[in-house]
DNA sequence: CTTGACATTGCCACGATGGGAAGCTTGAGC
DNA sequence: GCTCAAGCTTCCCATCGTGGCAATGTCAAG
């Protein structure tokens, strides 16, 4: 379907509307066609494009990690060793990400099994948070964690 | 110690002066006393609660929680119940964007596992994201990923 | 008194996304 | 042809936690 509007594109490619014009803005898509009114015009290959970003976003990739895919996606000469280079890097980032929640769990179960969670007041997690815990097995709170604190990941 | 100025307090309690005045502003915490020309202010009692916040934020809990937090911590009737509900909440937030990356992270692997990487061009990752994949194993790109696509977590 | 270290406020940035307002365009029904 | 709703445009603001910078004020030591 050639002439689509952006809501057309959005709804043919999963991406809203909304980000199509952020894309647009960031430089991740060339600026599209536009109709005699001012109207954003989308082809086929657009689209085309837009799914390709909206799976590289379901798996993670970054805007910028992104517009790199794009670029080697777009060029015949590409070597699929870089591809692959970067997929590897973001595994390593993703796990990196997933082990640092989990640490956060790991920490956090071993206080709430500590804890009664009854009508008493007593209790070992905020204690520990308080840093007086009176912890049978004294935790080093996030050992790893504190020292990555001030670029933690954003996850809520 | 009393009488501390803000950068004392900061290195006192590994938050930096820039997040105590934030955390002042969203009224995590109580305004701080000041000097007659303006310095704020903190004593010990000051430095513990930020310690306090300081441990939960790298346990990953968000401000809110930690008003939350914050708030049974100081209050001597709390029942320990309703902290341990707390961070249960918590731990199963943190599981699920867990498990959120590492789906990511599985199928990436499927993905690198099937790319050669040499100079070549040909690439199954970029025909997957593609939508074009002539996969021998067709992926469901982020079956249950898609799904919450618009809340994603923000992990970069 | 000068100088440097520290404090203050305020604004901007990140990253990806959503919400909304104010105004213009388009197409369908009358 | 007129009207109305839906869709498009741009622009600004919010999220969340953190950092950076700038202009200005304060304080203590030399």
């Amino acid at each position: 379907m050639q002439g689509m509007n952006i809501g057309q594109a959005a709804d043919g490619s999963g991406v809203s509307a909304k980000m199509i014009r952020h894309y647009e803005q960031v430089g991740l898509l060339p600026a599209a066609r536009r109709t005699e009114s001012g109207y954003r015009q989308y082809g086929d290959n657009e689209v085309h494009t837009l799914r390709f970003i909206r799976q590289a976003r379901d798996l993670g990739f970054s805007i910028a990690e992104i517009s790199e895919l794009l670029g080697l996606w777009q060029n015949r000469r590409r070597s699929s060793r870089v591809v692959k280079g970067l997929a590897q890097a973001h595994i390593q980032a993703l796990e990196a990400k997933a082990q640092e929640l989990l640490a956060m769990k790991a920490t956090l179960e071993h206080l709430v099994h500590c804890c009664h969670g009854d009508d008493r007041p007593d209790c070992p997690i905020l204690d520990t948070l308080a840093g007086s815990a009176a912890d049978p097995e004294p935790m080093q709170l996030n050992t790893a964690e504190a020292k990555g604190r001030r670029q933690k990941t954003q996850f809520q």
